[in-house]
DNA sequence: CTGAAAGCGCTTACAG
DNA sequence: CTGAAAGCGCTTACAG
């Protein structure tokens, strides 16, 4: 009955611990660790194979209070069930990793409220940045991020009000560029989809270039053939459509904010015995991954998601160690032209008036 | 020049200054917030007034370092851009967030090496517990896990060899009814198209289950026969069509393990000239959104993301706050009868044969 | 280059 | 029910 060498599964072995066994004091240890420049090298060595044989791993709540860095990001994004956030999430953490942060993460599901909370939480645990996405916030929430000093970016938009350093693309511009595409296909009755019932400043900037681009050949669009909805869903397309159809049956262009509302549109006027593009033109705006495979193919804008969280992984740990980035960084938001639009109807119909033909 | 009132930003109020608003101890002070039956209600009231008056709000890291929970969970899944895991991923964040638990969040891309480094990162950080999920790991994944004596428990499976609870679907058993439906269709010249060619224990159910229920009618499928994918995208699900459709154009069904190749597989098939479902069937696995939105829409099985991931929040806080959940939970998979599924053409063919038909 | 000591902001036995 | 004190595992001036 021997007594049993009593490693009840090892306690974690700390640093001093390793200390102790390196024969050094726990400063030197810690330094060996963090600052191994400080250290002579024959002592570091020691302290590197004590690490190895006790399997020391440091503890980061221990290290974060004392240093006043935890070494973690915050995002809050509007949802998950969004292609671009899912993927830019991706891509953020992704990166935070390479560069030894960790990220902790949140949604709003589009309320500022809950992105409030979302963010007071996430600094109550103590991130050293966050990652945030548009410019339109609860009046609390710059405030609190301002008075706890902690580092932000915001995403998908490419300028801020609110001074934080912004990566991502002009949605305006390009949203109003994907409109003179379709105004240039002789189109002049239009509608428009926006998940903008809900604060969302891409979207509404995005609805701001479309109408834009509309307004500058003279139409107005009448607020009935703008249909706002809470979420960027299929559904919500579908939806919209319907409505739209049944009160403007002379639309052939809808534009819509998103590429799942548009699939909603597309499909949804096939079941109703449409031909896209023969009858109808849509366009979306994303690319995601489904708006290539879909019939017919959807014209659309590129966003850049992976680029997007990797460089607001990049700008925030700039931020957060001391290195200014810049306060706009604009990313090219290209039109991807597929098999959605094409020319007005009234363009092929024998009494093609030349008012439609007339760009 | 009368001297500022130097409230230069109010240096975050510390539970200290709280304590000494209220004339109490730090002992009191904190026992206030977190204990409060054992604090006299007078005392009680004056700390919350300090706590107001200070706008105090608890330092987590402090917190965690000296009670040893950190009220934090690391969830590591294969990527955000399978919707079921951005479903499910959003769920958890949501039932963790309602009970006072932030979420740590990180992908593998279905590499188990990286979920090691994953689940090692999450642990130094002090994660109270794991989301993991399937049930296949790295070799150090489990001993780490329980050397460290973390709660864990694992996802969109129903049991665990490893001993962790479980939440999820019986993925063998759903894909073996998904496919007696397409055999009670009349089919008899199958193809399968599995993620499988990275580790993944889901889809090798689903996989098995296929072949479970082919191969008790009597029909065994030839290796060429079965493509295996990394990634579960659409793209996975063209190029495997394309493969197959040349060598096997015999070909009526379709078997694959996730939606996303399934829908690659509908709109390949449509590009080459197939009528679907008429000449070919073709099912998938989850029951994404879009899954009822291509044309024809997918024949499926629906897996409850949202479930999944608030059960195993609660499930996870139980294992931590010293509750037992069960090893086992399984959640029906229902299987989702759409137009992508009919009979086999050889059944309507003038000489059908009477196998064809045989159930 | 190295060490002794204070401190990060909390929690929690231990006494009273 | 309340308070004084030790302790969580690190980092980092401050001396030497």
């Amino acid at each position: 009955m021997a007594k049993a060498p009593a490693s009840p599964l090892a306690a974690r072995a700390k640093l001093a611990d390793v200390a102790h066994l390196a024969k050094v004091s726990l400063a030197t240890a810690s330094r060996a660790l963090n600052q191994p420049a400080m250290v002579r090298p024959e002592i570091r060595e020691r302290v590197l194979v004590a690490v190895q044989m006790l399997g020391y791993t440091p503890d980061r709540m221990a290290k974060a209070l004392s240093s006043g860095r935890s070494h973690t990001v915050g995002a809050v994004v509007p949802t998950l069930g969004n292609a671009i956030f899912a993927d830019g999430v991706e891509a953020l953490q992704e990166r935070l990793g390479e560069r030894g942060y960790t990220l902790l993460l949140a949604h709003s599901q589009y309320r500022p409220d809950r992105e409030f909370l979302q963010v007071k939480a996430m600094i109550e645990h103590g991130v050293d940045g966050l990652v945030l996405v548009g410019d339109t916030f609860a009046a609390e929430t710059m405030p609190l991020i301002r008075s706890r000093n902690v580092a932000a970016v915001t995403t998908y938009v490419c300028t801020s009000r609110n001074n934080l350093p912004a990566i991502g693309i002009d949605n305006r511009q390009a949203a109003y560029e994907a409109t003179r595409h379709v105004l240039s296909l002789g189109h002049h009755e239009f509608a428009v989809i926006a998940n903008t019932s809900l604060p969302n400043d891409r979207s509404q900037a995005r609805m701001e270039g479309m109408l834009q681009a509309i307004a500058e050949e003279g139409i107005r669009l009448t607020s009935s053939r703008i249909v706002e909805a809470a979420q960027p869903t299929i559904t919500s397309g579908r939806e919209a459509f319907d409505r739209l159809r049944k009160a403007h049956p002379s639309v052939t262009a809808y534009l819509c904010t998103t590429d799942a509302m548009a699939v909603g549109v597309v499909t949804q006027a096939l079941r109703a015995g449409l031909r896209v593009p023969r009858d109808i033109s849509v366009i979306g705006f994303d690319d995601v991954e489904i708006a290539a495979e879909i019939d017919p193919p959807l014209t659309t804008v590129r966003v850049p998601t992976v680029e997007i969280g990797t460089l607001a992984a990049d700008h925030l740990i700039g931020l957060i160690e001391g290195i200014a980035p810049p306060l706009t960084t604009r990313l090219d938001a290209s039109l991807v032209i597929r098999g959605s639009t094409a020319a007005a109807p009234s363009l092929r119909a024998p009494k093609a008036l030349g008012r439609a033909a007339r760009r």
